[in-house]
DNA sequence: ATCAATAATTTGGTCGACCAATTAAACTGT
DNA sequence: ACAGTTTAATTGGTCGACCAAATTATTGAT
């Protein structure tokens, strides 16, 4: 994150720290921010975005912008957050991967329906074909992408989205992942469990066709 | 979110579907983009800005933004996400939620120092003192948010941090939490579990804690 | 022909001025 | 004194011009 940006929210998170401003408030005016922060109205208007896109605040047009109606200890420790957003661990990501993705193929497995079974065939199919050629990864993850779809979990599936591609690129970065034959057989036993609507026996597959990368992830702290 | 913004992301997805455009390639100059999809240059930067945030894209100064190394199909589900990001409904939210919550809890119990344990006592503490002030929601909130604190995992505690306001709103605006007594004890018991190591039941604890906001979630969707 | 140095162009980032909508103030008639 | 209307000030949104860094093209020496 830019560093003025970072500035900004932290100018603004001791406002409210301090009693300043209270949920329901308004916030000053972006130009009155600018100049008491000493930074121009371009820099606190991308980090009144980035609180906003938080549901932090609610901008109006023409009107300001005001302090959603959270407690403040909520938002002191949610601010935090946004302002420390970028230095996720590779661990941590992986370990909320492995939680998201047991709840998303239990959910699947109830509520799939035919849309949903074709979708998710067709692309345990193409992941079988092209296993053996370099876009195999791809595949892999239009597979798990299917099964999240399938949860009817749009929350679910939009966090999914969020971590899975930060721990692609750390992992694929590394090159641990040799074409292992098992996991063809582990996204078929998958689909099977799920098509039975057995959303335990999916779950249980899909925790241990994830320990491969948690113990990878494991591994990585310890250097 | 605005509407234009959406036509950006909207066309700037299609020329990765339609292949125009592949991972790793570097975006046209963003005023071209404007020029090409007859919008400012400013309304381009904010789309920019949404997709790099999502990890989409790379934005490098005075050189371009490049397109993240994922798969085409992964970063199309990506995309339409992020433009259909605003209406999660409150029953995914709340289920979201509940997952995060427990395995949270799991981790807390497992991992919290010394330091943890004060925090997780003082906001038990204030909780129980202050269950009968009109700000009890508040330090309701400031007890779970001290147990995402001590499972030591950020993304954990960024997820939680970002579906938990959006419940509040909605759960205080209907006005079902009547000051419940059993709420204390609950609490108490997870402390207990939690400073016990014992995860198994403090998640348990949490599941059955929660289940009354699930109850409520689910009575609203047949509504 | 090759490669290093330099000039010209292109890039994202920033700033200030202006716009339309909103809000607050001033006014006016009763 | 009050209500309704009009005017002025304030607000977030937008646009164009400019900046410094990065890239590309040009040049020139060997």
């Amino acid at each position: 994150m830019d560093k003025t940006n970072k500035v900004v929210i932290t100018k603004i998170k001791e406002l409210i720290s301090t009693g300043v401003l209270k949920p329901g408030d308004r916030l000053p005016a972006e130009r009155k921010l600018a100049e008491d922060f000493n930074v121009g109205r371009t820099q606190v208007r991308e980090a009144l975005h980035k609180l906003e896109f938080y549901g932090i605040i609610k901008t109006l047009p023409q009107s300001g912008s005001v302090i959603n109606g959270l407690d403040i200890n909520t938002l002191d420790g949610l601010i935090s957050d946004v302002i420390n957003l970028q230095d996720y661990d590779f661990f941590s990501l992986v370990e909320t991967r492995f939680v998201l993705e047991i709840n998303a193929i239990r959910l699947c497995a109830e509520r799939w329906n035919e849309e949903d079974m074709e979708k998710l065939q067709s692309a345990h199919d193409s992941f079988v074909k092209h296993f053996d050629s370099p876009d195999r990864v791809s595949h892999d993850f239009a597979f798990h992408r299917a099964i999240a779809e399938a949860s009817h979990n749009p929350v679910f599936k939009a966090m999914l989205m969020i971590v899975t591609p930060d721990i692609m690129t750390i992992y694929q970065r590394d090159r641990i992942c040799a074409p292992n034959p098992f996991v063809v057989e582990e996204h078929t036993q998958m689909l099977a469990a799920i098509k039975a609507r057995d959303g335990e026996t999916a779950a249980t597959i899909m925790a241990q066709h994830l320990q491969g990368v948690v113990d990878f992830a494991k591994s990585k702290i310890t250097n």
